[in-house]
DNA sequence: CAATAATTTATTGTATACAAAAATGTTGAC
DNA sequence: GTCAACATTTTTGTATACAATAAATTATTG
């Protein structure tokens, strides 16, 4: 039952439905699961450790608030990590991932020519998670894998306003330009365009950013307030 | 408290206090600890969270066991994180760190002669800690001492058995030329030479438990059973 | 009326209780 | 003596109870 808990708490910090800084009541969340506190709370101290929440002694979890520096680290992580997966994958992906990947890219771009974003955003999803895996390392793919579900709840802010703003065909060229190098074998360049993807997914995260923050008022970043 | 507890559970599995495949029975625990076993779980709860712990359904907690295979893959993905860690802090180490890397190796130069190997190994721990404190990216930092931590179960094993077969002065040597790389800010030369010590090490580690297989004879590895 | 002190309420952290499942031990048949 | 079926004991997972601390509210005083 807990894990149960921790999955569907995860989904929802990842789809948006709790957001940065939102708190985390233990009765309620009990109730809504009708369940315990005790499970809750095993839950809580799991996503605690998977950095989605922020504990505080003797007050209520929050989902985790990263300041703008922290998040500006966490996508230079992150690029250097999907890098090293996209380097690694290049040299190690299996036939059925290749074909895999084909596929991804043709559904992809279909998706792309819709405009339909949803979709996009799924593709995005498993065209990542096709390269972590890919790389045929468990602790690297963990690591990836941790890695980017740390972000995610500051991704996901992007995908509630689906503004008009955001071009799908601008990530979808660079994931066709990636997805060519990891089938060519070259590592080296599988690594550095997809360094240069995550910069640019950073950018337009931190356009949608300043734009939800106008909209909804309350700040997403964790201030040195406390 | 339950924070106390899961320091000391990590403590006493990276010393080797615990080793792989050791049971975590949570009311002896509770016991050890004066406490009940509602903080003892999460302390269990959280360390599994972190890869040192591995939970079964209905069944005791184990110190987490990995495969040989597994064991491999994760110097390999060390290998990257350090050397990603060393190749940033040749261009980021402050001031103050630069002079403490410096009188770092001259501490492990002495320790290296006097044969202290239990100095020698604390002076190893801070050589890497400083190097990732030295990136100045706390996502890139935290993954390299998690990644450390969840090793740290297999290398505790070479140092119970304190054999003469280990030869201090080479990892030393390999420090130095790190050292020495990340002061000249070479970042390519640390990244390498940094990738080169973890092999090393790993080498030098799978030689010590193929000895303390032999010793001790219970398998530290995960088998195909359960 | 503002600001602070006292009191109440809400919420976390730990202990205990109990049910369910797994591990262990025992008996009996072959 | 070995194996299997049953009974017993451990041990986990969740619920509930209670104590301690933080937040909120009310009362009090300048």
């Amino acid at each position: 039952m807990a894990k149960e808990i921790s999955k569907q708490l995860t989904e929802m910090i990842v789809r948006g439905t709790y957001r940065p800084g939102d708190r985390l009541d233990e009765q309620s969340l009990a109730d809504q699961f009708s369940v315990s506190r005790t499970p809750v709370r095993e839950a809580i101290v799991k996503l605690a450790s998977a950095g989605l929440v922020q504990l505080r002694p003797r007050r209520s979890a929050l989902v985790r608030r990263m300041s703008e520096a922290e998040l500006s680290e966490a996508f230079e992580a992150m690029g250097e990590i999907e890098g090293l997966c996209a380097s690694y994958a290049a040299q190690r992906l299996s036939e059925a991932q290749r074909l895999r990947l084909k596929a991804l890219m043709q559904i992809s771009e279909q998706a792309c020519r819709d405009g339909d974003a949803t979709q996009a955003q799924d593709m995005d999803n498993e065209f990542h998670e096709l390269i972590h895996s890919g790389v045929r390392n468990w602790m690297i793919t963990s690591v990836a894998r941790e890695t980017r579900l740390k972000v995610s709840p500051y991704s996901a802010i992007g995908f509630i306003f689906d503004s008009e703003v955001i071009d799908l065909s601008v990530p979808h060229k660079q994931h066709c330009a990636i997805a060519d190098a990891i089938l060519a074998g070259d590592a080296a360049a599988a690594r550095s365009l997809m360094v240069e993807h995550v910069g640019h997914n950073y950018l337009t995260l931190q356009e949608l950013l300043s734009q939800a923050q106008r909209h909804s008022g309350t700040s997403l970043f964790e201030n040195e307030e406390d």
